[in-house]
DNA sequence: ACGTGTTACTAACACGTGTTACCCAATGCC
DNA sequence: GGCATTGGGTAACACGTGTTAGTAACACGT
């Protein structure tokens, strides 16, 4: 870009007034007399040199980015979430585009500290972040919000107040075991989406704990396996649930893709799907909808997720306390092959 | 945040130097002599205050944000563009990252003019673009590029020299189908994977020509339907090549998602695949593994891609005229159940 | 005694904008 | 006619940094 790019001093002289008033007219300021004649002509020059304002000064002084990020932590789980990555990214920007505000993407690789972001926030790159995967002992995390810079967390961390979007776990599973239930089955058995160290993992036990007891069946923990956020630890999990005597009838999977490898263990024993054991799983990823047989899970909505967590957090910037820090949307239960409905009605 | 935010003012101050010496300690210039009493003591002095420097007040005295954007236009292919998204942006924020650079994300939605993107170049919020889906009506494009303002597209657009990323889409179809020539098979069909207006379409169906020319087959239109990105598509490419007499023995689909359709199309028909007719896609999108039968696909390398373009488009910025501009990155073949070597290895 | 270099540092300007405080002329009011 | 008010505009400061040109002190060779 040749250096000839035009400031706003170059307006003015073209219009034959001051850089201030260039200023005033471009920014429409309110409550302020400018002449018709001479807003024409500033406009017109501005019009003419193809002038765009500097953003770097406009960020100066005015002491905002208008600019917010997305800080996307490394973790085993990472294979798992890029799966919601484009829709929360189209959530975000669609709330951030309609208050005037741009989105910067910023992975934490495995080779950097786990704060690495801070420089962010401290740095004034941005104004606010939304921090996806938070973990407890981040304690840079914690000053940054005593320091009242505006967060959101996507996802939970027990035991703080800092505003956060997610989606309402033990809702989610529950609707999946009470379906589950409605078709009948007594015994079902559970795979976690991930170790209990993981909030959302707890919450989606306790949604399945709190369907059985409310059907008056009792909460037996030699019916729960751990999955890990992959195919192998469902492959494994499943495995280990059929060497039960007698096997649970159908089992909820609280992971798509550790449901996946729970349905290989399946068809390794010849055991077809819904018809001997029927599967619900969770988080509606791509895959879910194309896998043999087609998968019954909860749907978590992304772009939702990414929508709420920027409006919070611009929200919080602009500095209009919401009512509710604390977002949790609802799940969907998309019925398809696996869970045996289709059948049955 | 409070306003007690430091400046380097403050660490001139605290430390009992001036301003200037801060600046020259903390960015470490090179062929300055300061003794290293002061360096100790200004290094010690913005430690205590927690000072981290303002980064709008360096971008503008610089010249430069450090930041590039990727330009994500809509489109009928957004969602099959969705898949790659996740790596591409991994891709592009770790070479990013290593030159010092920040990545913002910006979608074009549908109620926006195409060109909504010039902004961000323009009014200098990034050093440079990377511009997915390209169209060739794009005029404010090639104004761009002839202000000399550092541009990457991400695909093609044929008759310009903007730089460019891509994967080298005659040679990725051209293996495929070879592979299903070694296979055997002397009747084989394609179904695109969009209409020839994109240029990836054009490619992959000059790849599937020279390749059975290469084996001294002719090619024949009849054989040829056109997707149009999704799964829709490809199930009706997929009826219509049935209607043929004979049908082909295989058939080339230019993309997954087409070819998750013409799946479905031969599952109607009680076909069995790779049995009754193979089948062989491309893009190698994560669902890919997970269909039945397993997808022989040939694998587009989003992360590299992302890399790639990054990569380019900082040397770009940093004046250092790369050799090459038009970056064409190899694909790979995986093969799996659905073209059937498996069986007749 | 004098110029020449070197070390260690600083004063002052520049980047391009937004905004406050002020000014001048014309008009309205009694 | 004197005074307040309003319309239309500008001079000057502020934002927080990087950088250039310059200075003061001191060592050294002749």
């Amino acid at each position: 870009m040749p250096s000839e790019r035009p400031t706003s001093r170059d307006v003015a002289r073209l219009a034959g007034v001051s850089r201030t008033t260039v200023s005033l007219v471009l920014n429409n300021v309110p409550d302020v007399h400018i002449s018709p004649e001479t807003r024409q002509r500033v406009l017109e020059a501005a019009q003419q040199l193809g002038y765009y304002p500097d953003a770097s000064a406009r960020r100066l002084v005015r002491g905002k980015t208008h600019t917010i990020a997305l800080v996307w932590h490394r973790g085993p789980d990472r294979l798992y979430r890029d799966a919601f990555l484009p829709g929360l990214l189209q959530g975000l920007t669609g709330a951030a585009r309609q208050y005037g505000y741009h989105v910067l993407f910023r992975p934490i690789e495995a080779d950097e500290p786990d704060d690495a972001y801070v420089e962010l926030a401290r740095g004034r790159h941005t104004d606010g972040l939304i921090l996806s995967g938070p973990r407890s002992d981040d304690d840079a995390l914690i000053h940054l919000y005593q320091d009242q810079f505006p967060l959101v967390l996507h996802g939970q961390l027990p035991e703080t107040d800092i505003p956060s979007v997610d989606v309402d776990n033990v809702q989610g599973a529950g609707a999946a075991v009470e379906h589950l239930l409605r078709l009948g089955h007594r015994r079902i058995g559970m795979i976690t989406n991930a170790p209990l160290a993981y909030t959302a993992s707890q919450q989606r036990l306790e949604g399945y704990r709190r369907a059985l007891e409310g059907w008056g069946l009792p909460y037996d923990d030699t019916l729960v396996r751990y999955g890990n956020f992959d195919e192998e630890s469902g492959l494994r999990a499943m495995e280990s649930l059929l060497a039960l005597d007698p096997p649970p009838t159908a089992v909820f999977v609280a992971s798509d893709m550790v449901a996946i490898g729970a349905l290989r263990a399946l068809r390794e024993h010849n055991l077809r799907v819904p018809e001997g054991i029927a599967l619900v799983g969770f988080d509606n990823i791509a895959a879910a909808r194309f896998i043999t047989p087609a998968l019954t899970t909860v749907h978590v909505p992304a772009f939702g997720l990414g929508w709420a967590a920027a409006e919070l957090l611009i929200r919080l910037i602009e500095g209009d306390r919401p009512a509710e820090t604390q977002v949790r949307l609802e799940t969907e239960l998309i019925v398809r092959e696996s869970c045996g409905a289709k059948h049955s009605v």
